[in-house]
DNA sequence: CTGATCTATGGAACCGGTTCCATAGTAACA
DNA sequence: TGTTACTATGGAACCGGTTCCATAGATCAG
């Protein structure tokens, strides 16, 4: 439908054979610096590259060689801040490289139950997979086809991954809160799901019941609210702990989102936080320091840069088993945080 | 070096030419389901696709076509939740498309100058510029690349765009103010750069000046107050207007991120919102929402959308001239401000 | 019934790189 | 000085599609 562009660049590598006098193997391997070209004509293949602003065609490169030189990133829809907090390490980490990023949304509004990404069509070297829960099914066709494929924040016994210890995580924000002296401590987050990939929130669950149990303390689940994820769902979850006969001292929600939805039910009703709630979220997002939450951090952004690294390292040695990198967990006391009034 | 890669797709148009005893011109009339092909060709050819799982290898298409199927989209590096707003934006509208969307951040943080991108190896059909300022050299690179660009909450007469009138926003949010009684108006806003096609800051100004000049009030310049983008920023000058003999009992700030900056001294200094102090934002993020700051709202959404569309319209017709798409501002007066106390 | 027109189809060129393989020229060795 | 082993280089095949162009067979008009 648009035969004649303007097409500065419609310079090919035998243009510049041809004014250079030489073949195109020999530009390419002036391109590609390989093998022994000799410094002359070197010279003055890059002489006329530079005279006739010759750019290599990148598709014709990406045909002849297979790469593909991009790297597909998934993750949820952009709604919560920790997912554009480790896109925005994804993307820090591939300026530096030749790799470009190309974006796909595991969940567009019109499509929910879409699959990630369509794999065979995809134009990348490698798959980096963030927090976007994916079924078996799935899992199958990423194995199947061969890509490499690096998760984040999420688990699969055959996958490479970068993960956090989510149960240590419950462990940090539960112990924290029965140091303080805690004994009425809910757990408010979302809803399992068994066939997931995403699995961060029973684990921090589990830390929870673990620390409780290690204290002596009872589990009691009328304390555990879970539902699904957003901040006035949490709200909702909040007012019911809230309206209880005996409503809990304190509540670790398991992501700060979660937990500025706690904060909002506690500011409505006048509830003085920390003297009569303690309030402690997970994933150190930028609010949370703004609004002087206690957080369990993890390293959002540099989990992307991570996630990147791993997959580029993978890229180069395909390793046989699943490679695994940790990072590492804080607990940051703030100010939502304190003993329970006696 | 990695000759054998495990390929279940390395079948070619070719093999199933030969299975299906026809030419691979056939095979690829019937992918492209273009001219007439009988209708037992086509079902026979079909059928060995399917038998095959053959998948057409999309860089060769793109070799032979010379399209990308993808579509470039530049944003500043994401720390602000509008660009964020935007992108989803973006996302969604690309999602149902056949393109896809390769992320470019304009402003990293290694690179802080870098020029947003290296378009001579772009492989995308179009670039989506959105509210990256650029310099005029840059804007002459994208002419010259003969590449579609439109740019989304950016101006440049020879560029496409889609825009709000950021003019018209400050008047609405100025004589929100006016008309609830105040006087003493400031503005705090964003350094303004001549030299850029971000002009936004500086017209929502200029409509806070007209306003201001229709009402009768004298400008005071020391109410103007300008530095670069930032909630902590926001801080600094909000404190200063503050300080002043003769504070402000209004302040319009040129985005959210900066109202809330403005909330967060008042808060520290227990200034109350409203009676004290009347605060206006701009752009209508979520949390202006959460927050109750009344502010001027722009389509953040709507405007990733507008901009895919736009694209996608310029790429089918190449129009002569730039294309505008004007998307409307709407006042959301909230509770963060009322009448002034006499 | 025959020549003209149309339709479905196949072969081959093409997109623009990379790389295998053959070769001419030179260096090294005996 | 003759033979061998490199080295630098060019030609051509190849990656896997799309599409131009030629052709065989069918259809139609006179």
């Amino acid at each position: 439908m648009n035969t004649e562009k303007k097409d500065p660049s419609s310079i090919t590598i035998r243009d510049v054979a041809r004014k250079a006098g030489v073949g195109v193997a020999t530009v390419s391997r002036v391109l590609n610096n390989s093998e022994a070209v000799t410094e002359e004509t070197r010279r003055r293949v890059q002489a006329t590259i530079a005279e006739l602003k010759y750019v290599p065609n990148p598709i014709a490169q990406q045909l002849s060689t297979g790469r593909h030189d991009a790297i597909a990133v998934t993750l949820p829809f952009l709604t919560y801040p920790s997912f554009v907090e480790r896109l925005r390490g994804v993307q820090h980490a591939l300026a530096s490289t030749k790799f470009d990023l190309m974006l796909y949304s595991a969940d567009v509004p019109d499509n929910p139950g879409k699959p990630p990404l369509p794999i065979s069509k995809l134009r990348a070297d490698g798959v980096l997979i963030i927090s976007v829960p994916l079924d078996d099914s799935h899992v199958q066709q990423f194995l199947n086809s061969g890509l490499p494929v690096v998760l984040v924040d999420l688990f699969h016994p055959d996958h490479h991954r970068v993960f956090v210890d989510d149960i240590e995580g419950g462990r940090l924000a539960t112990q924290h809160l029965v140091d303080l002296g805690h004994k009425r401590i809910a757990f408010l987050g979302d809803a399992f799901d068994e066939h997931k990939t995403f699995q961060a929130m029973r684990e921090r669950f589990k830390g929870y019941r673990e620390t409780l149990a290690a204290a002596g303390i009872p589990f009691r689940p009328e304390y555990h609210q879970q539902g699904p994820h957003g901040r006035e769902e949490a709200r909702v979850m909040a007012a019911a702990l809230l309206d209880m006969d005996k409503p809990p001292t304190a509540i670790f929600a398991g992501s700060d989102t979660q937990a500025i939805g706690v904060l909002d039910v506690a500011n409505e009703r006048n509830i003085a936080i920390p003297q009569e709630l303690s309030v402690v979220g997970y994933d150190g997002i930028r609010d949370s320091e703004f609004l002087d939450l206690t957080t369990v951090a993890q390293p959002l952004y540099e989990s992307g840069i991570a996630g990147v690294e791993l997959l580029l390292a993978i890229l180069q040695d395909e390793p046989a088993t699943p490679q695994e990198v940790r990072l590492p967990l804080a607990l940051l006391p703030r100010g939502s945080t304190a003993a329970p009034r006696t």
